[in-house]
DNA sequence: CTTTGGAATCTAACAGTGTTAGATTGAGAG
DNA sequence: CTCTCAATCTAACACTGTTAGATTCCAAAG
């Protein structure tokens, strides 16, 4: 049976959704596609190009349409939550992207407009750099956070000292608690508004 | 050949140092060990709970000496330079704590010194947790990127149409480029800065 | 129509992985 | 000396990514 890139792509798409992270290996890919295993290779040289690849298809519709006049305040909150639920949209998607993080056709298009929208303030190169990469490693490990903890089971992975660590370290804990019991988006857009806060300073006095 | 607890952990950093993490394995422990693989299993569950425990390990030196009268601007920018070079000191350690990133007791104090100090400026439960973490969550992520660079072997991984990407996005290219060329420190600082006056907004106007 | 070439798939196997069941050691306590 | 149990061992299972090399299939060339 004949497969392109594009259906390997999307197995492995659904397949990380039924079985998680782990769960995705080229035995079952090639299965879910009918196909052999070493089929697999003549397209993707390894598992971590397929995994790149795959990685990238999660980022496909994040950042697509321009929209005109914008400020960029605006636009980095649009486009972090875009990027948010983009990763949320498929189990374990953050874990997934941190791993390969390439520099790949959808980061380079969303960073690209990032870039591009602090250079036309004014910012300099590295201002425009560092303030666009910075917020994006944000919302990454907020949402890698995020997934880790809706997708946990419960009975796994508890310490069995955690009753003592939660004792000894009260502000943590009372935190721990708070987190756990607030709305994620409420947190999300907290950290995300700190960074835009914090860059919009950078810009007005650099140094 | 007796072992014990911190035997383990500490052969098991030697070897991630030696092989990286993929190379970290329980059957070249257990041989750095002068040791049978199943033994190890004795000490610990399985591989996941040996490397939280290795991931904790890396921590173990953050945030130990509490500074009297420190403000929380300084301590949040002194800890979280301990904490990327804590992560640094030891190969593929940021990815390494990311990877598992638990409830643990390192985690527990370094969080617990930072939010505390937040609440003693009057910050509210949420301001202090989330604050918090998302100041973290850009340590990591920033460390994360900064190592997989460093240790990055130049011929793997360049993808083939890296050219017409580059031509592509100009804005990413040239901002990648200069990320490449520019002192490390500078951009961690920037974006560390970016956080702490983000969330000095956050104090002075909640909401 | 046959021939040919290469794209795409196959069979078979290798070396390595985490993990477990169950037998075996060894030292200290009674 | 015996008993106990912590700690290690042997042996194996069911996986994993990957590769060499043979085979199929189909479209273009003659």
């Amino acid at each position: 049976m004949k497969i392109v890139r594009a259906e390997i792509i999307n197995s492995a798409l659904e397949l990380l959704d039924r079985l998680g992270m782990e769960g995705l290996t080229m035995r079952k890919l090639a299965d879910a596609l009918g196909v052999q295993v070493p089929s697999l290779y003549w397209h993707f040289a390894n598992k971590d190009t397929l995994f790149e690849a795959v990685a990238d298809t999660l980022l496909e519709q994040v950042a697509v349409t321009a929209i005109p006049a914008e400020k960029w305040q605006t636009m980095f909150f649009r486009i972090s939550c875009e990027v948010r639920q983009a990763l949320l949209a498929h189990r374990d998607g953050a874990r997934f992207l941190a791993r390969t993080y390439p520099l790949s056709e959808n980061v380079a298009r969303i960073t690209s407009q990032m870039i591009a929208a602090l250079k036309d303030t004014g910012a300099d190169d590295g201002t425009a750099a560092w303030g666009t990469f910075s917020t994006l490693y944000y919302v990454i490990g907020f949402t890698g956070e995020e997934q880790a903890f809706s997708e946990k089971r419960p009975d796994h992975n508890q310490p069995p000292d955690l009753q003592s660590l939660l004792e000894r370290y009260p502000a943590a804990a009372s935190a721990w608690r708070y987190m756990l019991n607030s709305d994620p988006d409420e947190g999300f857009h907290f950290g995300l508004n700190m960074a835009i806060r914090g860059l919009e300073q950078k810009l007005s006095s650099p140094g």
